[in-house]
RNA sequence: GGGCUCGUAGCUCAGUUGGUUAGAGCGCGUCCCUGAUAAGGACGAGGUCCGAGGUUCGAAUCCUCGCGGGCCCA
């Protein structure tokens, strides 16, 4: 007996018991328990960032977290899934902002830094509570018990362990970083932020003359250069002193701070004369005319030469008195010093042209005026510059303060004032004061420039500027080499994110920018001594409280006295870690104090394949790291490119990349993960990303509560790839749920129905089991007539192979890391099994002889229902359960029956596993697979359709029965085939006798098509001709040919022959048959009906009637009925005729032609018959 | 502005190493079935595979350019 399923079955209600039961028999934890000591598939959890709510996006990636890991731990392996947490960084400092309603950093720390601290972890918790609730409510199975914290102490040293290895190694440098700056809030701004920010400005635009120094004496270095300027001296002679660069900037007050100008070294600059002063300029060749238009005078252009011509070449800048001092111990100009390069020679420090791909011709002069400290391109070509450098000495200059404001270095005018405001001045300065060697002003021409540029979105009317700030790097750059060997190995779906996004990114690399100066974050390992500035690196608590003289001046130990409820976690934060301090072994007398930074909290989840276990101070945790490393597999969405995905890449390369590992961490490339799926961004219902201002989403409870976790991870799975970035549309849950759940479901529920009628037991000890000869174990089956796949009809051994076909492809998809594919397969299966399975053997379930036929469609539904249940566990784990409970299991929890590997019956005595996720996952028995059988079959339901279709063509509907269907196949092998469906074909269609045409002319037209796959490569350009050609051929013959070896044709003058494989045979229907064509053949169907064929169909009408009413009746499924019917005489004689099938199929044995008094009749007509009926239980 | 990616039926999406009737589900139309039943099924209509060039015997598929959406970075 089987529990009896509901007659409505509830979805939702079912996954919670499910949930329950999970919980009540710790199953996850068994499933762990019974691989214990098994080979181990490792994954790594990418922690979600808990500041926001989940939203149906977030349940792709943990659904797809799920599948793998729960299909790789029923294929045997031990695959632990420990949860995490990200809870560091700006993102909580914001929304505790917001409640407090404040934002800038000073206002952060009036309130005071140590209650801000403390609310960003209760921010922290709050959120995770709503993460976890849906976690478990999607199924996705994960050990959040002993997640792992990014905040927490033994997590926070393991990444100070990382840092200070690093540092140690010289990888971890104080440098700078140009970031967009509120000068007014003294703060840096994100590039979220930043772009909120834009608005469309007009800003000065300006041209400025940069007077090239006269190098006479200076060598020329290169062809190019000498070339250039002994050109300047043939076109210009004497005067060709009088030379500018012509320089193009938006951003006046920056030419304070000028350093270089910038050309690209591979476009073409003229060399102009400007007849109005008698001077000459360089610009780029394309522009000259532009430039020219604004000044509304000639420029003549009198040679041109390349970028390169002009590198190297030195120039007064328009403010040299700023920076004329002595910078370098000298009273020497900035621009006149030369320091050493790391080749021994040495270089101007600045005020020269550099080479830069950057620069183009799109709009200003061609040469670009560099400021380091206020761009960050400009600031990326110092940094390079300094490379040649020998202690990569060269300075940064900067005249401008935090708050915006010019130093005490600048001229007089401009001291103290916010920069911007001191454009318009700087300009006239410019144009009236400042003058080329030559007499002439500076600026050569000035406008307004029309541009987007990003305010304070907190404080609309601050322009934001690039600034350099002192920034904390690790030198990544250096590994770019290891990290895109690293990369090699690794296996991105899709696959083009290997060279494409995530190579190009890892190509480009550039230092990584660690330190944030904010409060919630992994404080910055470094303490310096206060005197000399020396540096070192922290790796744990212990270490900093083992140092000499360290100490908090009791800081924690009162805090903590004063609220015993202070979490621990906080020792290693700010405030707290900043008190310490200790000795410093340099300077006799100073202290060593911490740097005041925390670190990118990236770099935090970076970490997490060690970090995660407290790696390396916690007693265990380098087994533990050792033993789940690398991961076989993540999973995140196309977002984390950048952020997770190299992080791990390059803190795993830098860290575990190396000869000085320990043996015991040593890996081959890749690590720290092997596969990598790159998800999709789930768009709202409006294509734009999901907002829950603009509600375009459901939340993901309002899904579990409607359509359940399992709808949702089914559409998730199946609906498209999962990289693909998919439009959330509710509808598409609830198809997707329909059309493979409900379905599946229904087949369940038709074996429930039926094995608990006929008293099917998939345990039965009255009957007498049979060995199994394919087992060598003393295995016995013990269901109701078991007997072996082999000894069963054809219509059951088509389905068992059918489901180790759809097991095989399963699983081989799945060890790709395809969901996709294998989800279509399932569907595949289902309807299979309920469009044709079903359908073909429902009179075999409901027939009243209890034979072997009908046990073997018992015995063939209830394997395949099983290991479906099985099959479908790792992507509907809920409703995978339902099935497995009951079909396998008593209510009692007693085992039904139990199936060895290959799906052949065991012992029942060996006891089921108490869920279907302890279960192994199906393996393929090949010997039970037919390909023939398969394709056989595909060719049956495809005539089968084709039939249908003829038939609807002459509107006759498939209760009619007609005489004779003429089956004309493409192929003669199919034949064959279908010659031993001939029976099927006929009941399906309703169609007495089904012939297979020989000669069907008279129905069809022959056409012979190049197969253009085979011919393509044999004959080249050929095949093109051969179309034609054998169109005109007598297709007759062709065939004919065909069946005599091959098809000889002269195409062109080419002989050509063409064998079977060449060549394809299509059929027509010629008009006038009512006939269906499609790639397998045409089906003809004969439309003349007889007597006879009339009478059957009337009887088929009027079963149709009685059955109707049975429903109404809400009938047993097994009730005997009396069916009453008065009707003409000529109907009543019909009905008589073939009362022995109205039993039959109607369960009425005994039939009254006049109704019982008092009953209300159904009254009908049936192809013009009028009849009343009323049936009778007995 | 740069990089990556996508553009296929009314909608949401597949489309295997380039191969000649380009698929699925939903929706729509016509109909069937009724012992899985507040289900199920059949058949049909619907496509210049974003546009333009190119490579090739052959392009939804490869290349170039353009248009439009998305993401990341400026």
């Amino acid at each position: 007996m089987f529990e009896p399923l509901p007659a409505k079955f509830d979805f939702v209600e079912s996954e919670k018991d499910v949930l329950a039961f999970w919980e009540r028999h710790g199953v996850f934890q068994k499933s762990l328990d019974q691989r214990a000591g098994a080979e181990r598939f490792v994954f790594y959890e990418g922690p979600p960032t808990a500041n926001g709510l989940p939203h149906p996006g977030h349940c792709l990636t943990r659904a797809m977290k799920d599948l793998f890991p729960r299909y790789q731990t029923m294929c045997g392996k031990l695959v632990e899934r420990k949860a995490g947490w990200d809870t560091h960084g700006l993102p909580v400092e914001v929304e505790v902002c917001k409640e407090l309603g404040i934002h800038t950093k000073e206002e952060i720390e009036a309130y005071g830094v140590e209650k801000f601290v403390r609310l960003c972890i209760e921010s922290v918790f709050r959120y995770t509570r709503q993460w976890e609730e849906m976690t478990k409510r999607l199924g996705f199975w994960v050990n959040l018990d002993e997640a792992y914290v990014t905040f927490h102490q033994s997590y926070v040293e393991s990444v100070w362990w990382g840092l200070k290895t690093l540092f140690e190694r010289g990888l971890l440098y104080q440098g700078h970083k140009v970031v967009w700056w509120w000068a007014q809030g003294g703060t840096a701004l994100s590039a979220g932020e930043v772009g909120e920010g834009y608005r469309t400005v007009d800003d000065p635009s300006v041209f400025v003359k940069f007077p090239l120094v006269d190098q006479e004496g200076e060598q020329a270095t290169g062809e190019e250069v000498a070339e250039r300027r002994a050109n300047e001296v043939t076109h210009a002679g004497q005067a060709a002193t009088r030379t500018s660069l012509l320089v193009w900037t938006t951003t006046p007050w920056t030419l304070l701070d000028n350093h270089f100008a910038a050309v690209n070294p591979d476009i073409q600059y003229s060399f102009v004369h400007d007849p109005v002063t008698d001077e000459y300029f360089y610009v780029a060749e394309t522009l000259v005319e532009t430039i020219a238009g604004k000044v509304k005078h000639e420029l003549v252009p009198l040679f041109t030469c390349s970028g390169r011509a002009l590198v190297g070449a030195r120039y007064i800048p328009p403010f040299r008195d700023v920076h004329y001092d002595n910078t370098f111990g000298t009273d020497d100009t900035f621009g006149s010093v030369r320091i050493k390069l790391t080749d021994g020679n040495t270089e101007y420090v600045g005020w020269r042209v550099l080479a830069a791909d950057f620069v183009t011709v799109d709009s200003g002069t061609g040469l670009v005026h560099q400021a380091p400290a206020y761009g960050e391109v400009d600031y990326d070509l110092l940094e390079s510059e300094r490379t040649r450098f020998d202690n990569r000495d060269v300075p940064l200059l900067c005249c401008v303060k935090l708050d915006g404001t010019f130093t005490s270095r600048v001229p007089e005018e401009y001291r103290g004032r916010w920069i911007k405001d001191c454009d318009k001045d700087i300009i006239r300065d410019l144009r009236n004061n400042r003058m080329t060697p030559w007499g002439t002003s500076l600026l050569f021409h000035q406008e307004t420039y029309r541009h987007d540029y990003p305010f304070c979105p907190r404080a609309e009317d601050d322009p934001l500027i690039q600034y350099a700030r002192k920034s904390w790097f690790v030198r990544t750059s250096e590994y770019k080499d290891e990290f895109l060997k690293n990369n090699a190995g690794i296996n991105w779906l899709p696959e083009h994110i290997k060279e494409g996004r995530f190579g190009d990114f890892l190509r480009n690399n550039v230092d990584w920018a660690l330190s944030r100066e904010r409060f919630w974050g992994t404080p910055l390992p470094i303490w310096v001594c206060e005197k000399c500035g020396k540096m070192e690196a922290i790796g744990s608590l212990d270490e900093l409280k083992a140092k000499p003289g360290a100490t908090d001046g009791g800081m924690w130990e009162r805090k903590k006295a004063e609220d015993p409820a202070l979490p621990e976690h906080l020792q290693v934060h700010k405030p707290y870690i900043d008190e310490w301090t200790f000795d410093a072994p340099c300077c006799a007398g100073a202290r060593m104090r911490r740097v005041p930074e925390v670190i990118d909290c990236w770099w935090d989840a970076g970490s997490m394949p060690f970090a995660q276990w407290g790696f390396p101070h916690r007693a265990g945790s380098v087994e533990k790291f050792a033993n789940a490393f690398p991961a076989n597999f993540i999973s995140e969405a196309l977002d984390q490119t950048r952020g997770w995905f190299y992080g791990l890449l390059a803190i795993s390369s830098l860290l575990f990349g190396n000869d000085e590992v320990a043996e015991q961490l040593r890996r081959e490339f890749p690590h720290p993960y092997k596969t990598c799926i790159v998800l999709g961004l789930m768009m709202g219902e409006d294509g734009l990303k999901m907002s829950k201002r603009k509600k375009n989403y459901k939340e993901p409870t309002w899904i579990f509560d409607h359509h359940g976790a399992d709808a949702l991870r089914w559409f998730l799975f199946s609906g498209q790839t999962p990289w693909t970035s998919v439009r959330f549309q509710e509808a598409n849950i609830r198809d997707a749920h329909r059309e493979f759940l409900v379905r599946l479901y229904n087949v369940f529920s038709f074996f429930n129905i039926y094995a608990n009628i006929d008293g099917f037991e998939a345990r039965d000890e009255g009957t007498e089991g049979r060995k199994d000869g394919g087992n060598d174990e003393e295995s016995v089956a013990c269901a109701t007539g078991y007997r072996p796949v082999s000894e069963r009809g054809e219509l059951d051994r088509w389905i068992i192979s059918e489901l180790h076909r759809t097991t095989r492809d399963v699983r081989a998809s799945l060890d790709r890391f395809e969901n996709y594919p294998a989800t279509q397969k399932l569907n595949d299966l289902v309807d299979a099994l309920s469009n044709w399975y079903v359908r073909r053997s429902r009179e075999r379930f409901w027939k009243s002889e209890k034979d072997q036929d009908k046990w073997d469609a018992y015995n063939t539904l209830y394997d395949v229902l099983v290991a479906l249940s099985k099959l479908i566990a790792p992507f509907t784990p809920f409703f995978a359960e339902t099935m497995y409970q009951n079909l396998c299991k008593e209510s009692d929890g007693a085992t039904k029956r139990q199936s060895d590997e290959g799906g052949r019956p065991v012992a029942c005595s060996a006891g089921a596993p108490d869920s279907v996720h302890l279960c192994s996952y199906p393996v393929v028995d090949e010997s039970l697979i037919d390909e023939d059988l398969a394709g056989e079959m595909a060719l049956v339901r495809q005539i089968v359709s084709l039939g249908r279709a003829a038939r609807t063509a002459a509107k006759l509907k498939v209760r009619q029965p007609l005489a004779l269907a003429e089956v004309v196949l493409a192929k003669p092998e199919f034949a064959g085939w279908l010659g031993n469906h001939r029976e099927l074909v006929a009941e399906e269609l309703n169609i007495k006798q089904i012939e297979l045409a020989c000669d069907a002319d008279q129905y069809v037209t022959y056409h012979v098509k190049p197969n253009f796959k085979a011919i393509g490569p044999k004959f080249g350009g050929l095949a093109k001709q051969i179309a034609p050609a054998l169109a005109q051929m007598d297709p007759a013959a062709a065939r004919a040919a065909l069946d005599a070896g091959g098809i000889s044709l002269k195409v062109g003058a080419q002989d050509v022959r063409l064998t079977d494989e060449d060549v394809e045979v299509r059929l027509e229907a010629k008009p006038g048959w009512s006939a269906a064509q499609g790639r397998g053949g045409v089906v003809v169907v004969k439309t003349d009906l007889t007597p006879e064929l009339i009478e059957e169909g009337l009887i088929r009408e009027l079963i149709h009637h009685v059955q109707q009413q049975r429903r109404e009746h809400d009938l047993a499924y097994e009730a005997r009925i009396t069916l009453h019917i008065e009707a003409p005489d000529e109907f009543a004689e019909i009905v008589r005729r073939h009362a022995g099938v109205l039993e039959r199929e109607c369960l009425a044995p005994k039939i009254e032609y006049s109704l019982p008094a008092g009953a209300a009749p159904l009254e009908a007509k049936v192809e013009g018959h009028a009849i009343r009926i009323v049936i009778a239980t007995q």
